[in-house]
DNA sequence: ACCTAAATTTAGGCACGCCTAAAAATGGGC
DNA sequence: GCCCATTTTTAGGCGTGCCTAAATTTAGGT
């Protein structure tokens, strides 16, 4: 049924649309950096399919049909259990997930999905905090904001960080920010600049700009029963 | 460097021919399940190369080179040592992990390999008693010959047993069948009748036929201290 | 309403990996 | 040494997934 190169031009569209919004031709070039005159035939072809992938206007982009929908949280799934797995037993970093799961997530059967699944105790979150769908095609749900709309003076709890730039990712566990540890913004500096925070036990302020900042989300802190 | 479809052709060139052989094109259409004309195409192609996979005469075959050789049993290694993690790691059974480690020998990294090596062990050989190569291409050797020729009234361990039938895994399986079990023939029936032999402790006979023979290679008893 | 810049589609092309049908080479039997 | 069945290659074609260049559509500014 579905090639490769359809799974991610679906993964793209959901990533780029979500649920229910419409993927331009061109963000899907950018994120899948392939030429937007190859987006467009895709698109035909994934619209004209039977069953189609997805509902498609001629210069107005495309949306996931239920289809697509499911079809796309199916790779999903597959790449953050892959990415977990990875990271649990296979003892991969941080950084080293994602492009190996990149490539897996089209390799794997429905069985090498629930086995690792399994092994890992039908986990709700990736290494970098981002929900893994479940079987069913629902999504584990975590409140958060972007930890640019901090509020100075206050604690959260980091909930996620964007796993497409290794380097970053590095820096970040060198500092201690992961998924689950406690940040206290002190102040945000004026003119955009940077947020000034601890990161959990540790006395050091770090400065994070707004490339850094932008690519890490944060919920409210839970009981902080002492 | 090698698509999913050139490494398929090495790996059955070395199966077919081995080291130093040369595959014929009926074989290698046979073994790939593609036609003789494209079988051709693709030879070509490996000779031209540059450095070439392969030493090409039109009308009598193909012999791999050493870099042909080299990547052959490379795919063979990531082939062995997945099944042997699909069925120690994930819980495979013995007839389940041919199907998936075909995908997903093209898909993994070296990374990927070196962690499951590490995590098994370094074995030397998988679920159905193949060698598993080393990283610098050479192969564990035990020497084994064919059930065929095994002496009646003489005892032997069972080396290896074919991967490409499940069913006829299931089967053996559900006899006590697989690598390391000692079996005992018992008598050869005349006319290239089957084989009368017992499997490990168990008192029950066994009628192997030619087919069921033919897939098993069996190694001298060693030490057997009681 | 129109004009234009930007986004998008169309047109034409290419490599890969496969196919079938027709042509050609091989080699064993005589 | 020739003939013919078998094997192999050549010729031509198709779908996928990508490309560039040219045409077209859209939408924002006036
Ligand atoms: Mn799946
Ligand atoms: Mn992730
Ligand atoms: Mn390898
Ligand atoms: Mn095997």
């Amino acid at each position: 049924m579905g090639s490769e190169a359809i799974d991610n031009c679906l993964k793209a569209i959901y990533q780029l649309a979500g649920d229910d919004e419409r993927a331009t031709t061109a963000g899907l070039a950018e994120q899948l950096a392939i030429s937007p005159a190859s987006v467009t035939g895709m698109l035909k072809k994934l619209s004209e399919s039977d069953p189609p992938w997805i509902e498609y206007q001629k210069h107005h982009g495309a949306r996931l049909t239920d289809r697509g929908r499911a079809r796309a949280l199916e790779i999903i799934r597959h790449h953050r259990l892959i990415e977990l797995f990875l990271h649990r037993v296979l003892d991969y970093s941080w950084d080293e997930v994602h492009v190996e799961a990149e490539k897996l997530e089209h390799a794997i059967s429905e069985t090498f999905e629930d086995r690792i699944a399994h092994v890992l105790g039908d986990p709700e979150f990736d290494p970098h905090g981002h929900p893994i769908p479940r079987r069913d095609g629902t999504l584990p749900d975590r409140a958060d904001s972007d930890l640019i709309d901090m509020e100075p003076g206050t604690d959260a709890e980091v909930s996620r960080v964007s796993d497409h730039d290794p380097t970053m990712l590095q820096h970040l566990s060198s500092i201690g920010v992961r998924p689950g540890v406690r940040i206290h913004l002190l102040e945000r500096r004026p003119f955009d600049g940077p947020l000034m925070l601890r990161v959990g036990d540790d006395r050091a302020v770090h400065a994070f700009g707004a490339r850094l900042a932008g690519s890490i989300r944060i919920r409210d802190i839970r009981s902080t029963a002492a």
